[in-house]
DNA sequence: CACAGTTTGTGAAACTTTTCACCAGCGATT
DNA sequence: AATCGCTGGTGAAAAGTTTCACAAACTGTG
């Protein structure tokens, strides 16, 4: 089996939940068009995804809906529960605690903790908030194959480190830095201003085609090379960062 | 000059918090070897990235990290303040408002609305909770350029059409569905249940990988490549979750 | 049974992104 | 001034991802 880009294993997830909302509707059976459509993606997107692991479909009818869902979440290792551990009690953590909808797609928080000696001992959601020295030893009592790190940025590459050492197979950061790990566990991070700042970058950007549109028809924007220090902003091509339009 | 990828945009942003660092350091020039290196990619990326806007830096010496950042920031339009409009009162619409990281980057949350009657006229943070219902009139009272859905999934599309009928120029979603609103309006969704699920994949993976070595011929370390320079090691899939451009 | 209508699975083509490799510009040194 | 060591910019090659397009497999119908 070759390697499964990224994105394929996004479009995975897609997919469950979409089977999820169809198996609901009672439908027996989707096709990779209907499937498609539902995600804003093309029919062959999802066949060679799915192609990529097996052969789930039947020509002439498409996939049956509760079958390729249960394929799809072994696929995704979802057919099993998994325990994770959150470091860093503060807004994030909380959100995450409050947040029930990771229970339901197989994620048990099991364990928090925290620095601060003021919120050690205190309950967050069932959980008593341990200090996170005492790490180590939570962790070879009762494991858990995840480590979120919820911290403040500059503690966060000791965190990760710590949870590495702990065990853990994985890790979510939500710390806004690059985190180093080793190669056999899985990083991932969700970095919330980033996500703001693509928007930004989207919307100036937006702005100044429009903006160039009628005066980009301005003579050759490619003369020897000597593009002025201030002129960045010259005709922009189409393209655009944003989605589709529908329904 | 040609589209911009969205793996550039992220990298931008990447690149905006290592010159923040750097900067702090009190050093005046990096090369893109060095700025490459805390991001774990090659200096190819860096320069290539930074060419598609640009010529930056000086050969022999690097880049002005002072001149870059600003450069950087502009590109991202985040050399001006952007207006937020929060739609979700719930867990994370709270982690939203008590994390200040965003204002330091230039989004400042204005309003916040939700429909629960229990939680209009309540304090959140700083900010009233408004009743959805008024959005479209605060809208044009006191517009703002970007909406962040933060609502169940079910809500979430209406609130969507809502937001853009009002006007917003950008939207961040957390509800875990795929969204459609018209070209014009940029859409970047954050999912993290899809966060965990890869993990979930890339940890199973692993498994299955080390478990077939012997028997299933696995890609294995390919024989035409050297394996990469010195730092290549760590990191790997960082995160990133949005989407392409559509029709 | 033959035929029409669907729909999958998949090589190959098209397109996108990353990496390579090298020239040219820079300060420092002699 | 000539040379050295370093570094940015960039065209071209390589690698990766998406889309196309079509044979093959299936059901239903006459």
């Amino acid at each position: 089996m070759t390697r499964v880009s990224e994105s394929t294993v996004r479009r995975l997830s897609h997919y469950d939940r979409v089977l999820e909302e169809v198996q609901a509707e009672g439908k027996r059976m989707i096709s990779s068009h209907r499937l498609a459509e539902r995600e804003g993606i093309t029919s062959a997107q999802v066949r060679k995804d799915l192609s990529t692991f097996g052969s789930f479909g039947r020509r002439g009818l498409g996939y049956n809906v509760e079958r390729l869902r249960e394929e799809i979440r072994a696929i995704l290792g979802l057919d099993r529960r998994w325990k994770v551990g959150l470091v860093g009690a503060g807004n994030i953590g909380s959100a995450l605690i409050a947040y029930r909808g990771f229970e339901k797609q197989g994620f048990d928080i099991v364990a928090v903790f925290d620095r601060d000696s003021a919120r050690i001992g205190q309950k967050l959601g069932r959980h008593v908030i341990q200090d996170i020295a005492v790490l180590p030893a939570a962790a070879r009592e009762n494991p858990f194959d995840i480590g979120v790190v919820a911290t403040p940025i500059r503690a966060a590459q000791d965190v990760a480190n710590a949870l590495v050492a702990a065990g853990v197979r994985g890790i979510l950061n939500f710390a806004p830095r690059k985190l180093f790990v080793p190669a056999h566990v899985a990083l991932s991070t969700v970095d919330m201003a980033m996500e703001f700042e693509g928007l930004s970058f989207a919307i100036t950007q937006s702005v100044a085609r429009r903006r160039g549109r009628a005066a980009a028809a301005v003579p050759g924007p490619k003369p020897g090379r000597a593009r002025g220090p201030a002129s960045r902003n010259a005709g922009r091509r189409s393209g655009g960062r944003t989605r589709r339009a529908g329904t």
